[in-house]
DNA sequence: ATTTATACTTACCGTTTGGAGAGTGACCAT
DNA sequence: ATGGTCACTCTCCAAACGGTAAGTATAAAT
């Protein structure tokens, strides 16, 4: 099998990898990446039209990780003072960039969904046998 | 005749989504970057070896992740049998693949980490404030 | 006989995550 | 007066995560 030789990683500088660990694992995570997708699909939405495009979500869920990624800078969060209350939500700048970052590691995903599958019907199959 | 529906984002089947997030759940977590890191810097590693390019990460995380690698076909194990045991882990052409994937996010993060703390220290002060 | 080395595996246990569901506040419609 | 709406917030609780430490296998070295 020809595996490319190692190629050189961008960096590799601890303390930068340390802080990036940290921004990826906070960013990186299962709903903050959902949210992403759907306010780059629809873009300005309400608080309960966001958590009806998220199936599966619960409101604590919902709430937590959008006042995470307003407080990273990822979304703006418009309140409207009146009653009942109106507030809507959509990606910044800063948070469109990182859907299209994010978008790479989507589409591999999407492209190599059925190698892994495979791989794991292997892994598994070898395991029994 | 319908209007074009403004779609900037690649894809929006609920299936392939939801076996998409399943992947990068799986796949974008803490310990598995960094082993795809380490990995794609230095070739093929002993066990031992990884766990000290890895540092914090216990026997029990680094097996795990690595047999968790292995099942979805990111890194080829292969086992010497001499004693004592000696194991070395590299990764496959799906495993770079990925690592190539996630450098947009990387880079991304390293990018903008000032941008994230900026509007991080800005948040806590109005919250404070 | 005991130690050493490697690559795990297992048991235990504290911490964290996250869902369910109830409560809140303010105003409008009935 | 009661109920409905919206965007939360809070509490309780079960499950998952992940660290520590001990155990396993084998053969060579002391």
């Amino acid at each position: 099998m020809g595996v490319p030789p190692p190629k050189p990683w961008p960096d590799s500088d601890p303390r930068v990898d340390e802080l990036v660990n940290d921004v990826i694992g906070q960013v990186a995570d299962k709903w903050t990446m959902l949210i992403l997708e759907v306010l780059a699909d629809h873009g300005e939405l309400r608080f309960t039209q966001v958590g009806r495009h998220v199936p599966g979500i619960s409101q604590k869920m919902l709430t937590q990780t959008l006042r995470q990624m307003e407080r990273d800078g990822l979304v703006q969060r418009t309140v409207h003072p009146v009653i009942p209350p109106r507030v809507e939500y959509k990606l910044t700048e800063l948070g469109y960039s990182l859907g299209e970052a994010f978008c790479g590691v989507w589409t591999w995903a999407e492209d190599n969904l059925a190698r892994i599958e495979a791989a794991r019907e292997r892994f598994d199959a070898a395991k029994v046998g």
